[in-house]
DNA sequence: AAAATATGTTACTATTCGGTAACAATATAA
DNA sequence: TTATATTGTTACCGAATAGTAACATATTTT
């Protein structure tokens, strides 16, 4: 008899709420003081269940980081393949990058990556992140070529743009005081024109 | 006999020697990563020493605070004073708050700010941050009310900026590649005037 | 010199927690 | 129905490590 979903659907979707309840206790309770075993009470099962998938408590932040690094390069595919100005595509990739980064599996990866204990996961995950970020210094250099954006040296400018952008994920709740969209026009002014009032 | 440093003196060096090397492993290997006993045979001495010159480790995060804080207060003492325009002060205080956190104990600081387990001393950790944010949405809000400063959110602007300088902390390293010079120079030119061309 | 204080060590405890082995139940397929 | 794969549980192990008690040594003060 065909059920709604196949077993590898629901296996999908089992692991999405682990990554999801993962990543919501890591942020407010930190990595090392959340146990598998809260992870697992979040859920209603016990420990060894979680262990039917995932491979360790580390492959949580490896597999949030999939997810998250996934969603933001496909999001550059789109940006990036657009006939239009470097800065408007600075602008774009902004805009969208703080809708993707305002969930607490995007969070989780932003604050925990490049920090695993084995070495291979920890250097893929750096490379994963120096790989967008090259992107982004690849729109900036556009930007400097067609003259819409101002002389600069990328690679700082890139760096800035993502601590300040990251930087959101720490402070930033989506049902919290600030709105997001008043949140996204401060950060592209101040982007695009700075603190000067001349 | 007159020793050349008193108790006391010998007693605050040997503390800030245990601070620096403590926030350097944090940052490299992570606080839950290090122990007190790799920590105290940094200072070639066995982990029960530690506890002659501080509370236990959590204490280790309240000193690097204390004398963070402590610094950068002080810097804004100076600044504030200044008979300037906003966006001057805006100006400098950047530039002395890159000099400052270039130093690992505050390094340590800004990245384990308010992650204090201890209820009291997180809330504690939080109000000192948050004490030194309202000082530079003042800076801020005069720099609007002179006319130095573009119209803006003054508490979004203050932590997009210390979420950059902060971010600073995880990727500078004093004697990298990137000049400290550079790095102040293109921080202030884009929290000045951003990366539009026109 | 003797007393008091500061600084250090060795040896140990208690607890937390990631991970696993062995076993049980349930759903799917033949 | 029977066989098989999947999903779950209970009970346990081993390692790491924060913190302490008891004891030893050096340094300053009286």
């Amino acid at each position: 008899m065909q059920q709604n979903l196949t077993r590898e659907e629901k296996r999908q979707q089992k692991l999405d709420v682990i990554l999801r309840n993962a990543a919501k206790a890591f942020m407010e309770r930190g990595y090392y003081k959340t146990s598998l075993d809260d992870i697992a009470s979040m859920q209603n099962v016990t420990k060894p269940t979680l262990y039917y998938y995932i491979k360790n408590k580390e492959d949580i932040l490896v597999k949030c980081e999939e997810v998250t690094c996934g969603r933001i390069n496909a999001m550059l595919d789109e940006v990036m393949a657009k006939n239009i100005s470097g800065y408007e595509m600075l602008y774009q990739f902004i805009m969208r990058y703080i809708g993707i980064i305002i969930d607490d599996v995007a969070r989780c990866h932003v604050r925990h990556r490049g920090q695993m204990e084995d070495e291979m996961l920890r250097a893929q995950s750096i490379k994963n992140h120096k790989d967008i970020e090259n992107r982004v210094r690849e729109i900036i250099r556009r930007g400097i070529g067609d003259g819409s954006i101002r002389n600069c040296n990328s690679t700082i400018l890139a760096i800035l743009l993502f601590d300040s952008l990251n930087g959101l994920t720490s402070w930033y709740k989506a049902d919290g005081k600030v709105d997001q969209n008043e949140l996204t026009d401060e950060v592209l002014a101040l982007v695009g024109s700075g603190v000067c009032s001349t």
